[in-house]
DNA sequence: GCAATATTTAGATAAATATCTAATAATCTA
DNA sequence: TAGATTATTAGATATTTATCTAAATATTGC
């Protein structure tokens, strides 16, 4: 996991709307896509990016591409984060 | 505290590398600067992002200028990362 | 195979960001 | 008070990022 990527992927306020919508549950491109006022294109972009940080996980269905959040990377976001942050952390250290 | 903020502060690998040099404890900015590779300049345009973000505070020691951590924003913080990162809380929700 | 649908990729442009140099502000000391 | 030190602000520039339109790719169903 690229620290970087991480934090450059939650920078942006449209793509941390995405991960919140994924929190219902797996969605298609163009079911996130609905209610952002933004082309497919630029929605498309964004979904590289959050791929690019690991964050979401993509399968394709037919002629639709699923988007869901990837869980298995919390472990490590949640590693990150404490060292940056050590109050969030429950040990003594 | 305005989570926009608080993660534009965090996207930048300079920002991040300052906040980790004051986990040590308070620092002047010259201090922060030494072992950087920019200009004071450019190092005073970071920490105005970061008190932006209410992550560091500021208290002038004579000529020196000092910044330290803002832990009373780490549980507003905490709060606003497992809003997104549901793994990374406790409770059973 | 062809048209329709869903999504991505390519290429261009506008806005935001990081950085620099030069100038300014605040404080200390001689 | 003048000069030195520390840091910020102003203004300019280069890079990065978000967005768009248009074109390309993948899949379905006829």
């Amino acid at each position: 996991m690229k620290q970087q990527d991480v934090f450059k992927a939650m920078a942006d306020p449209t793509r941390r709307a995405i991960l919140k919508r994924l929190q219902g549950g797996a969605l298609t491109a163009g079911e996130i896509g609905e209610g952002f006022d933004i082309t497919p294109a630029s929605l498309s972009h964004h979904f590289a990016v959050l791929r690019q940080a690991d964050l979401v996980r993509t399968e394709r269905r037919g002629q639709f591409i699923v988007y869901s959040l990837n869980s298995t990377v919390f472990e490590d976001l949640a590693r990150m984060l404490i060292d940056f942050f050590p109050n969030l952390g429950g040990g003594k250290k």
